[in-house]
DNA sequence: GTTCGTGCAAACGGTTTGCAACAAT
DNA sequence: ATTGTTGCAAACCGTTTGCACGAAC
């Protein structure tokens, strides 16, 4: 997503622009690394100092209502923390957590096979990824 | 696992009995209901009303820590609650979230098939498990 | 002037920790 | 005696909320 789509895409999702919005909307759906609520915060706080830590929690909130952002609560990272971090690629797609650092990567849909999911006696499947945890090689793209 | 086993159970885990740990272990060992700590909390004090809600605490951690029990955070319940929840079940399996109430439910390992995972390019996979997410049929199993 | 967004600080809820008492070995 | 376990209460940390100010339409 280029900078200047960042506008609209806010207004597509039926989300008033403003500039702390913006901001925040700028680093968030811009990056591939799943940022915390915090990190978001660090981050956007040094182009917008005065930005407060409620307004990026609730603009947070608002993207992943409006559709813009999803949240993503998968396991601790590794220094035992448990993490709640957002992901901007509204995609189908799959994760895998790197054991050593945490880090979450993206694993593209067709790079993983799921079958018989439909087939589940007694379940109504509306969606489902593939959660892997393992070590990243050097140089594994995200 | 049978009553019984349970106190052999932490033995065999490095973990030294107590009437708490008994307790707890014997609610948490042998449900299949992926109760959050309050849940076994509120469980367990029904047995032993003057068990602290930080020996709970303790105990949970202590046997994920020692391999009896996993933790899992899967993401919010249908209320919005961010939960933690204990899962007995050691064995390799998928799960399935209930969208209506939230209930976890075990998918037995078989019961989905997942391909490609050993072939990912950059990634040493050491385990995985699919998450689904839908609407569980009446007389589903759990 | 009404609505909407922001910043601040206080509140909140789940979890952990420090510590003194106690039990087990 | 030493070591490990418990209960209590306070601390903690990430997140949410109430409220008053200010900006935008």
């Amino acid at each position: 997503m280029m900078a200047r789509d960042v506008d609209a895409a806010l207004r597509e999702h039926g989300i008033q622009p403003s500039a702390q919005r913006l901001v925040v909307a700028d680093f968030v759906l811009r990056t591939d690394e799943h940022p915390t609520a915090e990190q978001v915060f660090d981050r956007v706080k040094s182009r917008l100092p005065m930005i407060s830590r409620a307004t990026v929690y609730n603009t947070l909130n608002l993207f992943v209502e409006k559709g813009l952002l999803r949240e993503l609560v998968l396991g601790r990272s590794k220094d035992g923390e448990r993490r709640v971090v957002f992901d901007p690629n509204l995609d189908a797609h799959h994760h895998f957590i790197d054991d050593a650092t945490g880090a979450i990567h993206d694993v593209p849909w067709e790079a993983v096979k799921v079958s018989k999911v439909d087939r589940l006696e007694g379940y109504d499947v509306r969606e489902y990824q593939v959660v892997m945890r393992g070590r990243a090689k050097r140089g594994a793209r995200r």
